[in-house]
DNA sequence: CGGGAAACTGCAAACGTTTCCAGTCGAGAA
DNA sequence: TTCTCGACTGGAAACGTTTGCAGTTTCCCG
């Protein structure tokens, strides 16, 4: 038991393991009766058909590799669940690879998983492969779609992190602030996840567009934690003098962190300082966060999709087949600018 | 390239296919000529071994299933990253199934991916299997390491979650705290998912036997999120009149909703009111939480050392090896009571 | 210098499916 | 009744490794 293979089956059913083959996966040309005869038994033996032997006779996998830079993060979280849960409906595995912040892991993720044949495809969330590191991937024909990272050459789903952080900035300059900070995520992080310096642009462009300099004390990083955003917004706001009247967080967790901070001197949001997040995080209700809305989960669901649909147009044999990569769309995620009550004209 | 064999590799190094393999996979009775030599073909020809035929030969997939209810919450991110991390230093993949709370996905994946062979070993994180479940995954001789569940026969990881709890409510006791509430998880979420009922077990045994009744009105459930104990401790602190001088939260996350709803209403903490939770997440630092501290992260990187010293033991072909059930330990992980200054004595 | 053990090598048989291809069987048409 | 055609079926060849076994070399020692 447990054990059964398609010979024991085809026995069983008094059928050829080729007749038993045909029946289990649906194929056409198979008589109800053997049809029934081969069902019956493979239900008697508890037969399960071995993934391996199959994959090596087909050439697929049914299985996904996802690269996340973290998992602790709303955003990765968030995605990995939109993945996973398209991927499981569609019967397929979901192997995670989450390099974390280990540089070395990174590489060996890259060499001695990805490239191994048995992925049908990649979702890389966040992660900036080098072209060279792409035509690895694609010359070993499996499609790679990439989540809000550059990725020259494959299919990419994002936001425009640079033009919406622009537009959090404006919506600061708009009610009259000028005097605005900004919690950028650490580069240290991660070398290869650009998304905080891309945001970290918007807000400059938006600043300098309106005329205002940026101050250099008034932009602080942290790790996109709410903790880690709450200590340096403590020290962001510590002096009553050169405090400012905005800030701009490149994450809705380090929003709330400045929120928290804010608390603790006494200063009360929005009326004497306002905070805009960047993200969609269900728990900026609760602090009634202004942000930008976007949808990871979304997002991962639909990288799934797209990832599935190549899959299926790449249909009999990938590893043979032409290199799907065939065209690479690169599409823009919608995004919501979600307006609470966080933001106000800054205190006269 | 890309899709070289280990055919391939053998005529251009001069070799036999069966030297070649050897060579690279560090066996030994390989000359040091041959195996330089196979290496070097190797490399040219960037060789890489198809899994799925070498899982074929060899039986071990070097594959671990991981089984969560979600990934959204502190406790089995944390998990999923102990785990990732171990699995993926030692060379195995990580196949994830976020069950999440779709039950009958549940048996989807029990059935559909669980049994199919391609993972040498699975780790269930707060998950109640049946017996027959586990019998059929121990059927087809595939180790079980449960994390934070009840696995009748398969080894566990856990921590004594009623005692804990006791603890918890204890402390608030030996503080003076008469009218003390708690916030526990949802039950409906995920019928498979006790451990809610159990610390709420603890609390109200606490509370028994310190000879105070629990008053049903403050007991009150939410999502094990912020903003859902948020919303719950709100409604529990609402009339000033009946209002508990205690929280005892069911996990951090929750305590941490209802410090937010505290201060929403003017409350202190801790002098107005006592709030505890029950983890150990890294927020709670922020809010001075006084919590129980267990090691999320570390509970899922022992699971996984211990999945695979299991699978090292059973060495050679686990599929016909005898059931490497052997000895089902239970092993309980450490805590730590963390004091910190949510709670105090209560208000005279 | 001969003998034997030890080190190495290659052939071929697994591993468990899928699928091509050649065949068998039955039914309807002529 | 015979022929043709299509629907089924089964044998056997993939798929790409690992590994048992037997054969070949190498080396050491007497």
């Amino acid at each position: 038991m447990g054990l059964a293979g398609i010979k024991d089956v085809a026995d069983r059913a008094g059928l050829s393991i080729a007749t038993v083959s045909r029946a289990l996966s649906g194929k056409a040309n198979v008589s109800a009766k053997s049809r029934q005869l081969a069902k019956a038994a493979a239900d008697e033996l508890g037969f399960i058909p071995s993934y391996h032997a199959s994959s090596l006779a087909t050439g697929r996998n049914h299985n996904v590799g996802l690269v996340v830079p973290s998992i602790h993060r709303w955003y990765f979280s968030s995605v990995v669940e939109g993945v996973s849960g398209t991927l499981l409906d569609a019967g397929y595995d979901l192997t995670l690879y989450n390099v974390g912040d280990r540089p070395e892991r990174r590489r060996s993720v890259l060499n001695d998983f990805l490239l191994r044949k048995r992925l049908d495809g990649v979702i890389a969330v966040a992660l900036v492969l080098s072209e060279s590191e792409i035509k690895q991937l694609l010359a070993i024909h499996r499609p790679i779609v990439g989540i809000g990272g550059a990725l020259a050459g494959a299919s990419t789903i994002r936001i425009d992190d640079a033009r919406l952080a622009r537009t959090a900035t404006e919506h600061l300059l708009g009610l009259g602030h000028t005097r605005i900070a900004h919690i950028t995520g650490d580069a240290e992080l991660n070398q290869d996840f650009k998304l905080p310096g891309i945001r970290r642009t918007g807000f400059e462009a938006a600043m300098q567009a309106a005329g205002h300099a940026v101050r250099p004390e008034w932009v602080v990083s942290a790790d996109f934690t709410i903790q880690g955003a709450y200590a340096s917004a403590r020290n962001l706001l510590a002096s009553a003098a050169g405090r400012p009247t905005a800030v701009f967080a490149a994450s809705d967790e380090m929003a709330i962190g400045a929120i928290l901070a804010a608390r603790d001197f006494g200063l009360r949001v929005p009326q004497d300082l306002s905070v805009i997040g960047m993200d969609g995080h269900e728990l900026g209700e609760v602090f009634g966060l202004t942000t930008i809305n976007q949808d990871a989960r979304g997002q991962g669901a639909v990288a799934a999709r797209m990832l599935l649909e190549t899959l299926d147009a790449g249909a009999k044999r990938p590893a043979k087949g032409p290199s799907p990569s065939a065209a690479a769309t690169d599409r823009e995620f919608p995004t919501e600018f979600l307006v609470r009550n966080s933001t106000a004209v800054p205190p006269a």
